[in-house]
DNA sequence: TATGAATGAGCCTTCATTCAT
DNA sequence: AATGAATGAAGGCTCATTCAT
């Protein structure tokens, strides 16, 4: 009997039994959706039983919250590894834009959830308290860059931060959201590496250039306009 | 009261029935996917019954498919009115980008039917055979806008017409495909008018702006810029 | 207007129609029993429509009634025209063995709607009126010709019409009714014809030699026996 | 009361389970047939529910061909323990008789059963991968049987075992496969012992006087037959 | 902690039958 | 006489969830 408990699971096996639950539920909301996923395929990939998953996470829609919470942190807390705040403006906005594209690129998880919550109108969203403190900053923060890109005459001024932050954001998103019903469209494969890098550069291009001042408009002509 | 019952819609008309099953059905698939979706409530809300259902479309699945071959064809039909290849290029695609725009903030039930079919893997549309049709001209069309602007000065050149596309189409999509999670992340609400029109000027700005030439590159300019 | 009438459907085609139901009625009911038979395919088979079948058979168990009825008149019309009475003892039993074995060879919708109102326990058989007459005689034809053989030492006597007519009727309906699993489980195929017809004669041999009277038994042979 | 507990049934019991189920579904298949059988009815006659009929079996065809399988089971079961191989030529056949003609006459299910698999062609029964083994020997196990009494002179010789088996099962099987429409044909109830008793020694004197040699052929008698 | 067994509600689908023309 | 449209009831099957060990 002594010392044999160490042979044994190791303590953290609960923990462990969580994270698998939770990483085999994100793989099947995000194949199958809200509705169609099954609760016997989620505890059958997780090598748990569904009696774990009911214990751990109440019910199904509850470990959906779960997944959807740690759906948006893993993707803001990588966001927040990129410490825009250190960089040059022109710069600091590439690098976001690359962030946003190559973050749909290779999360695709990231999408299909995203894309149920609202098909469901974010309701799940609302429920789950960790997630409104991830983006409390967001706003913040791009304005800063777009603030000091308009000061030092990088940018053009008067860039609403949200609008300007959706329209970079859509660039990748709607490419990997939309992938398969485009690639039928346009008959050829979107999920091609030159394709998706073709579309990838034009995307950042494109973010900057709207970024650009105005020929004589922005860099003061005289004595100011009115 | 005279001769009144002639006009009113026979109780027996096949055409309607469909119609009005069809009708339901696409708004039942939008609000809760195909999975999500209810053949009883399509029934009720179609004031037809279940059995007529599956005598006109065969089966859910089947149903499905003729809603998104419904869905494509009206925004395909709506965009085909455009009548692009008569205006002037820039004019052509401000009106290109404003259709897309537009549609998106009038249909919402394009985007979730969309958002659902890819959660397919575009599945049912390589089943729909009305679809492919219906694009077979898209690219030739916005290639053709996009050599007229180049040939008179007013585009750069080299644009790709699949990429220029999806980069334009994604604008209007994302803001209302995601318009619930992210009115949650920026606690403001995306659907109000003001909010909207906003961000529809600022992208139909960012599209045109990147197709200006760039200064000093395709109209050269004396000394150049280092 | 004047004699067009000739030329549209003959007046008969009434009773044609029923007729083509009955046909395709009793297909169905063959195939698939009555459980398992589908009005509406019976509708299609017929060329008619299902506003016929219940129009002239009431509802779907009319219908199989109608269809038992006719099925037992065939049969038992057939076997009327053997004229047994007017053959030899031995000669009548063997024609009316070979005509069981022959007819359920021939008619295996014979088989399989006995079989299923067996299922049924014969509870439409008790419904339909026109089958009692028909079997009024049997017994007595039997009896009749068993007696005859009895009577000129051809056959043993004592033997109850009855118990030998289902004897006899057993081995040509067994082989056929269970044909498809016999044939799984003897790795054959009764179907064959050369595999039928050895059987048959077997069977007729067996019948016939069960009549003929027992050695020194029934033709008493000097003093008694031992 | 002590230790009681332990010979009760546990309220969850996996075979027990499957075990009633089985033969609630048996009971209905024999009196219902596939088509006309509810699953319904069986989970409540074995007081088990739905859920559990399509955890075990799959699905209606799956615990059809459960029963199938379990049906042949029984009886070839019982056929083995006849024992035949041990005893004298003429005893070991009578035996075989009488038990076809009882098995058949304790073991309704057993008939409808059959006659159900064979309206369907035995397409089941080809899909039971335990059947074929429970005949694989029959044939010669008959064969067997009338050789050694073609050998001791009880027998004809040159019978062929699968048509002798198929005319000697057919009596008892046809007897009660069809004693409902017969009963009614004969106005007389075949359910009767006294009547099936009759019967049965008919059906086994038939039989047997088959199988004995011919006079004056096998046994050369003198003069010889004209 | 872990698990196989069990369940009731509900979903998709089908069917016999009737209605309206 | 003939037909396409319509319907309510029910059947097979599945699912999220709970029980008993």
């Amino acid at each position: 009997m002594l010392g044999n408990w160490m042979v044994t699971q190791p303590r953290r096996n609960a923990e462990l039994t969580r994270r698998r639950i939770l990483d085999a539920a994100t793989r099947e909301f995000a194949a199958k959706g809200l509705a169609g996923a099954r609760v016997d395929a989620i505890a059958r990939a997780s090598r748990a039983n569904k009696r774990m998953i009911y214990q751990y996470y109440g019910n199904k829609e509850g470990l959906y919250v779960a997944v959807l919470e740690a759906t948006y942190a893993r993707f803001r807390g990588r966001e927040r590894t990129l410490r825009l705040a250190e960089l040059d403006p022109v710069e600091a906005m590439r690098r976001l834009v690359l962030f946003n594209l190559d973050y749909c690129h290779a999360h695709p998880e990231f999408i299909s959830i995203l894309n149920n919550e609202n098909l469901h109108r974010a309701r799940h969203l609302k429920r789950a308290k960790s997630v409104p403190p991830l983006h409390a900053t967001l706003t913040e923060t791009i304005g800063a860059i777009l603030e000091r890109g308009g000061a030092n005459g990088a940018f053009r001024s008067g860039i609403d931060p949200m609008r300007f932050y959706i329209a970079l954001a859509s660039l990748g998103y709607f490419y990997h959201s939309n992938r398969h019903t485009l690639s039928a469209i346009f008959r050829t494969d979107l999920a091609r590496t030159a394709t998706w890098r073709a579309y990838r550069d034009e995307a950042v291009a494109m973010v900057l250039r709207h970024l650009v001042p105005e020929r004589g408009v922005d860099r003061p002509r005289g004595r100011g306009i009115k």
